[in-house]
DNA sequence: GCGACAG
DNA sequence: ATCTTGTCGC
């Protein structure tokens, strides 16, 4: 895939503000009701000390969710994590991952939030507008809004509001397990970003792509650093052999 | 001022 | 997110 709407890299958070404001009204909330043929799925994860981000993106066909593509990739991030600017810490990883697909999907799923954000721009928004593709925000915390208490039961859900405007959903995608939060990134509503996720729920919290995407990521991740393979500790260098 | 705070 | 083993529970 190519990273079509390119931009500079933020050194600092008023930069990235900057870039984040500039961006927010170019997200769009509609133009996607159709099924896709394609769905892919992004994920990040962080090696030893936080200072390394091992991306995979995996694209599967859908609604049965056989494998057609795969890219890994490495990032060492320069920006520091900070709740509202994730995009920031983990984009270049998510965005060298996508582009090393070879196939175009028709959405692409992330974990992490959409418009339920402070400012209505959250990763899932940017990816969406790198790549001009519909994204679909799935998170497993919730970073801004608030909800009702959400009924126990899978299926069971409540919206997340924020001064009386639905910006996400809390949905319980399995029983007694804490819930899930879906919004929609770019291209797409909120209703059709839920009907992705939840058809793509197999018995586990959450949906079958970014479960496949998840595992993809950490085993990349220890291929390149060795399950236990991390820097040993100054004083079991010394008393060591 | 205090607490909350995606990964 | 990561560090980290076994272990309690369905």
């Amino acid at each position: 895939m190519k990273w079509v709407n390119v931009h500079d890299w933020p050194r600092t958070k008023a930069e990235a503000y900057e870039i984040q404001d500039s961006r927010i009204d170019k997200v769009r909330l509609n133009g996607n009701n159709v099924e896709p043929e394609l769905i892919c799925a992004l994920e990040g994860a962080y090696g030893y000390g936080g200072q390394s981000v091992y991306a995979a993106a995996v694209v599967l066909t859908y609604p049965d969710f056989k494998e057609v593509d795969r890219s890994l990739s490495f990032d060492t991030p320069t920006f520091p994590y900070i709740p509202g600017l994730f995009y920031f810490r983990e984009g270049p990883a998510l965005i060298k991952a996508l582009e090393g697909l070879k196939e175009t999907p028709d959405v692409i799923m992330i974990t992490a939030h959409g418009i339920a954000h402070p400012r209505r721009c959250g990763l899932a928004c940017h990816i969406g507008l790198d790549f001009d593709i519909p994204t679909i925000g799935c998170a497993r915390r919730l970073l801004f809004g608030k909800h009702r208490q959400v009924g126990v039961n899978r299926g069971s859900s409540q919206p997340v509001v924020h001064r009386g405007e639905q910006i996400g959903l809390a949905y319980r995608s399995k029983d007694e397990v804490k819930p899930i939060f879906v919004s929609p990134g770019h291209r797409c509503d909120l209703t059709y970003a839920t009907n992705v996720v939840v058809s793509g729920l197999r018995g586990y919290r959450l949906p079958e792509p970014l479960r496949v995407a998840h595992l993809l990521a950490n085993k990349h991740k220890r291929i390149m650093e060795g399950k236990n393979n991390k820097k040993a500790k100054p004083e079991e260098v010394d008393s060591a052999g």
